[in-house]
DNA sequence: AATAGAACTAAACAGTTGTTTGAAACGGTG
DNA sequence: CACCGTTTCAAACAACTGTTTAGTTCTATT
């Protein structure tokens, strides 16, 4: 029994499909973003993993910890799927937004259909446990760091950061409704305008004219010049 | 075991403290909304209801019944608690939509703390059941027609209905982040900056001034006319 | 080959879940 | 009072939960 909830530290052992804790990591991940923490069992958790009922306590101790661990895991692994844009300097900041906005829908919505890494980590945002303040302060934080400050660069200073946080809010609001409520959504929108006009891309186009526009950096969205500003 | 199931079209029995099932109702909502669907017991709704564990399956017929029924309830009482503004004809577009956002921010987020009938509809929209598509269409779907009707007349009829909803959509998401993922919104900002820039009221006029920028019916936000526009 | 420790397993544990049962209490009507 | 349908209750039901145990297999070092 002696260190078997401490990370393996041994021989090379990637974390791939072999090692029992990697397919009980990830299989836990996907069970815990479709039900949920309560329902989501361990016996379907190993059954899954193809492992014993007993892996579970034998690497992590009990279920509450294996959910932490997958929470941790869950956003590392996106961390890497899809990494921050950098910018050389000079980047013109109108850019920069247009890039973080396709970026953070891209996070978010998945190129198909968003992986259980996000919808694990949706969970956690939205009924916040023990794995929220590690998620926050090594995940969201540090993006929406970033893209206060592109907005900083944006408005040349003008606005107070407390400004820029609410704009900054406001900005991640409309993408994370897509994310949180796209079910909804879809069922107030039809659906072929859905593929149309709410792809991320399309999306992103959207979001970032109509920032530009009320920060006066683009004409009004009434005007429609419906080209692509970018 | 005659027709408990359905509602009672008997007596007056007005739906109060009195009749156990207005009880169970609210009862099972607070759990409900509490703790979701599995996490939550019939015998700690019944505790709380004071009644007995049997009478869930007498009045309801199970778990799953009782869930879709106590959804209903929600959005039904919430309609009539915070009901739409009406407005006189004339009322100025920019007033209407001030109105609507100020509305919608007071139902979400409540005037203290959100109510267990808001956290119900929102388990709801972010994890659908079958309770879903009633709540969609007699609850969201009229109020965001509401929407965008007003944003229809404030643009003067320059958008076409997609767009109108897209920037509807904007609006509703902007509100929507602070309702359904207000704990992190709390620890990306100061909580002093909360109070003072986040409250239900700032939040309205911050929004509506956002989306009125955009769309060029006032003047862009990093110009700074700080004094309230309304 | 012998041994020690890690990895893994089948089986059982104690507790909780949703649901059902059969009988008791209730409240009005003949 | 006796009767009846409705409502309420304590108790039990079977199924499932997370967790633990005791035993087996595997692996590598001596």
């Amino acid at each position: 029994m002696a260190s078997a909830n401490t990370r393996k530290t041994g021989p090379v052992e990637v974390e791939g499909q072999d090692d029992p804790r990697g397919r009980i990591l990830s299989a836990a991940g996907q069970e815990f973003a479709d039900k949920g923490f309560e329902a989501a069992t361990i016996r379907d958790i190993c059954t899954l993993a193809a492992v014993n009922v007993a892996a579970v306590n034998y690497y992590f101790g009990d279920k509450h910890r294996l959910y932490i661990e997958s929470v941790r895991h869950a956003h590392e692994e996106r961390s890497q799927q899809v990494p921050l844009p950098q910018w050389a300097d000079g980047t013109p900041p109108v850019k920069k937004l247009r890039d973080f906005v396709g970026n953070m829908l891209q996070r978010m919505l998945g190129f198909d259909h968003p992986p259980w890494q996000v919808r694990l980590m949706l969970r956690e945002i939205l009924h916040p446990t023990d794995a929220c303040r590690q998620l926050v302060e090594e995940y969201i934080q540090p993006h929406f760091t970033v893209l206060c400050s592109i907005l900083d660069e944006l408005t040349d200073g003008e606005l107070s950061p407390p400004e820029l946080r609410r704009i900054g809010l406001g900005i991640v609001g409309q993408c994370f409704l897509y994310r949180a409520a796209g079910d909804v959504v879809g069922m107030l929108i039809p659906s072929d305008e859905k593929d149309n006009l709410h792809s991320p891309v399309k999306l992103a186009d959207h979001i970032t004219c109509f920032c530009l526009a009320a920060l006066g950096k683009q004409p009004p969205l009434s005007v429609e010049i419906s080209a692509n500003c970018f």
